[in-house]
DNA sequence: GCGTCCATGTAAATGGTTACATGATTAT
DNA sequence: ATAATCATGTAACCATTTACATGGACGC
């Protein structure tokens, strides 16, 4: 793999000096959340082995009230390893959604369970729509990559709201009156 | 993780006997390769449990020519541990791409490093695009549920392919010049 | 009092991917 | 000849996720 969280990390820190807490916030709560997750689990260790390959240096920083602090900063040794990684062929996109597994199989699921799933799914994209709204509404200046990655993400979101609301009676009733009607026009859908 | 190899292998006999062979040939290239892929080293084994607990059955088939074919088949009991699968709670979707996270610091990156990762990435959805609709048109008559999540991947592609083309010349010309203009409007982007 | 946020880390468990081992047939 | 397809399996490897351990501050 490399994208690891090793360069994860050193991405991270290509948009500023953070901590390992900090870090997580990035890859779990903001826009990258959606391309990537990084837990703790993942983010100490590789900093650690940032730090001893020279990628990185720390800086304690005590707070009052609050556990010391471990800054992170990255180094040009740390910014030509980044740079090194983003010039690497990038593997596959990978995406596992059990919930789209379950309702390929909704002929085989009592009625309740389908409508259930469908609308799970409906409300999950919604929301995940109104994050990423927030969040590029929070970095306006935000650089071109991101906001162009962003609006993928919108894209998405926002074309899987549109077709579950379009076709989510197709589920409804039992298996005997599903007749997929009209559907998407232009490139052949069906 | 509720949807397992297991689960999975069972799903797939829920379709219809197969060899762990064709199991896999099943989430590799099928419609269902977009959800969740499987390979070799994830079903032989999940098969042997599904034996041990008696959710499946084999049949030793020879072959002229061929290795022996071991043909699985589901029982009731399995029938019973798959739908029961199907009414746990699903899991959060997981997506990992590393070229969007590429894409993400393109403002780090050369000119022609990025002219090249968007190219990629409209390229590869194209390909998923052009092989999703050559699988729904194998099968007309397939199955509501089944129907409905190729729907959905072809939305998704669909809309990414849409939003590349439309959004593309953002990141040409060097991180100065890069002024996201008129950007996103309101909702419905696409 | 209780939950959440801040803050850092470790260790075990999970579980999938990759590589290996074997081998015959068919198509190029 | 050589690659690809058919066919089954094992074992090491890898990385992430989850659970655990610790602890003060702050809001409700």
């Amino acid at each position: 793999m490399l994208v690891d969280s090793v360069t994860v990390c050193l991405g991270a820190l290509m948009l500023g000096d953070a901590s390992g807490y900090e870090i997580r916030k990035i890859y779990e709560d903001g826009p990258f959340s959606a391309i990537h997750k990084a837990g703790y689990g993942s983010i100490y260790p590789a900093l650690q082995r940032l730090l001893a390959e020279q990628a990185v240096t720390v800086t304690g920083v005590a707070q009052q009230g609050r556990p010391d602090k471990k800054v992170y900063s990255i180094t040009d040794l740390g910014r030509r390893q980044f740079t090194e990684a983003m010039m690497a062929e990038p593997a596959p996109d990978k995406f596992r959604s059990e919930i789209l597994f379950m309702i390929s199989f909704a002929d085989f699921l009592p009625v309740d369970r389908r409508r259930a799933l469908i609308e799970q799914y409906l409300k999950t994209n919604l929301m995940h729509l109104e994050h990423l709204d927030a969040c590029m509404a929070e970095t306006p200046e935000a650089p071109a990559g991101r906001q162009f990655v962003c609006g993928v993400g919108r894209a998405i979101y926002a074309a899987v709201v549109t077709y579950i609301t379009e076709h989510q009676t197709w589920l409804d009733g039992d298996t005997a009156d599903s007749a997929p009607q009209p559907a998407l026009p232009t490139a052949g859908d069906r």
